[in-house]
DNA sequence: TATGAATGAGCTTTCATTCAT
DNA sequence: TATGAATGAAAGCTCATTCAT
């Protein structure tokens, strides 16, 4: 309280690694067994040490949000397609990232929702999470509203509430993760690949 | 813990507001927030004649479960359709269901993430989810398997991913509740029954 | 507390059974781990009824206290001998008579350990050990003084001061049952007895 | 739980100092009186910090089982006689220390018995108290040998099976601090200090 | 920076006791 | 007599946080 810790490149390394320790933490056990003193010990550090760069437990939570957001926007398994490609093709590319994490680190999925959850009564985690799913959002209008002048999407499409739609696709699938004898990943977003193009593709046929 | 409660009718009508009244907090502070003594204070009663009805928090959350399982099968708000009818027609009418759940008692969806992710870590509530789980995938299942045979839906489906895949869309639709300032419940649903129906039917006019 | 209990035969014969459960139960988890609901449950009626026969948990010790002492009292294994015969005959069989509690029924030593223990801390049972611990005195010195002055006793011998030792001895042995792997009782009293007579015997030798 | 704290000198210290207060505690209300809020008072510390040096109130207990075996071997009153001093000698001066212990110190006698009980259903402090008794078997099996083989003590005793009436006779005169109005132990001492000889001495005018 | 020690608020659970029926 | 329901006073323990060094 008296003097907040620098912001040093050092400093901010460091905080990042703990905020990392801490979202493993809330892999494994959830944000309800989210504990200072192991998070600290799973780092190697005295607790107070983590206090020192996280003064409040509020503060590592946040933490957690930042990573989280981190491992979302960072290079996905494949190289993102070009904007000027198919629409088609960048929402296959969407679906085979999030097959990529389902198989890969599943616990981003997990870790989210918990977050989903205490974003609803914590101001500051809904807030970052509220920025993202914006973020999100306007990516995928601005995705589809080009589908839809070039004509590779049906024209009648309302683009904010095909947004809303396939927001809501992918988070289920994402929850998929949840359940833990779920059929392969890649089957669902197979089956998803086909079903989304069956309702945005023009009907080239009729 | 010596002399358990009797099982008398009057017994399970307490135990059964009680568990309401539980769930009512979850819905307000998540699992997390949930607080053996804030309960029998909004019930009325001393927090000792809540364990005398849920001996443990554990049981307390157990009857939440039940709570959530049985508001998911109580009767919906519209009379479900005959087996007989068109599998369009019953599906728009899940959809219908979880429209008006959302605008009516979206915290269902609410408890229910915050009882997945438990279930995640505690093997009783695990359990019962995924019995609720199973019984969803085989009605899912069924109804699928029937449109196919009765050729109003796709002959190529594969009844099993598809319903994978359906689970995963109901799912990401109820998960709109956790987001405060989302688009209208009804839109979404509206949508969504035209994704299905694109991806689902015989293409009649082929 | 408005209207005491009758003291019918039945209602004492029906104090006296729970009281016995009672004393079970301290056998069995000590003092300290006595419950009215387990002693209740044992005795297959509510713990309600239970306190109608004992208002409160301190008459359910005093009740136990009388079970203890009715026990003490009650007619030894061998019939015990006349006041009339030889007074090392006499304390032998004392000593037999706890041979045969230590080998039959080990748990009156023990339950007598937390009573004693208890008494320093409660009144009432405190003086319910020391009447007995007083008659038992008084029997001892008795005892001892028809030994001395018929001679068959050392003349030199302090009654008062005797009796203390004998009791000390008596309960040290007693106390054996608390250790669990300790050598036979029968080997202790056999040596017992004959530590007294050489320490008690007129030396008729000299 | 997490992090046990270090086993520094100091903590070690501190350690003992606050089962000192425990013991203080027990020999006050006894063992099933002992409230880890009433020690930390008693010691002038919050309940928490009391809880940082003995995690679970199990261990406080073992804290105060350590504490009273260390007071058992600490140096007694008297200075200890050689172990080539005669053997009646060295028999007084263990029943001298008793006598000591009863006057000044009699909690210790009461505590050790609530040990002695508690033993009997917890598996570690039965296991702390049969190591000590074992020690204290084998020091007087040792003792009673070398008096026999010096011809100090008679020729035809049993040096395993007096010795357990040894046990028994010291035990038994511990015992006499749980009666308050009991006769003074220096008395009972003398006493059992003339018994032990006549059963144990040669008799050298035969 | 880093740490061991200390703290207080709060949690679930236990249990003797009371009471209406 | 007998019971199920209800209660309040603790109890042991957890944990984020503070602080002196």
């Amino acid at each position: 309280m008296s003097c907040r810790p620098p912001r040093t490149p050092a400093h901010r390394v460091r905080r990042a690694e703990l905020a990392a320790t801490a979202y493993a933490q809330v892999a494994e056990r959830g944000l309800e067994g989210l504990r200072v003193r192991e998070v600290a010990a799973e780092a190697g550090i005295n607790h107070a040490t983590l206090i020192y760069y996280f003064p409040t437990k509020a503060n590592l939570v946040a933490g957690v949000v930042d990573h989280v957001l981190g491992l979302l926007v960072a290079p996905a398994v494949t190289p993102a397609p070009q904007p000027d490609q198919a629409v088609m093709h960048r929402l296959a590319h969407e679906l085979e990232d999030i097959a990529a994490r389902l198989e890969r680190q599943p616990q981003i999925f997990r870790v989210l929702t918990e977050l989903q959850l205490r974003g609803a009564r914590d101001a500051e985690v809904g807030r970052a999470l509220a920025r993202m799913d914006d973020a999100w959002t306007r990516f995928l209008v601005g995705m589809l509203r080009s589908g839809i002048d070039s004509g590779e999407l049906r024209s009648d499409l309302d683009a904010d509430r095909a947004a809303g739609l396939l927001r809501a696709v992918f988070r289920g699938i994402g929850l998929a993760a949840l359940r833990r004898d779920d059929q392969k990943p890649r089957d669902l977003v197979d089956e998803a690949s086909k079903m989304l193009a069956s309702w945005l593709a023009a009907r080239s046929d009729r």
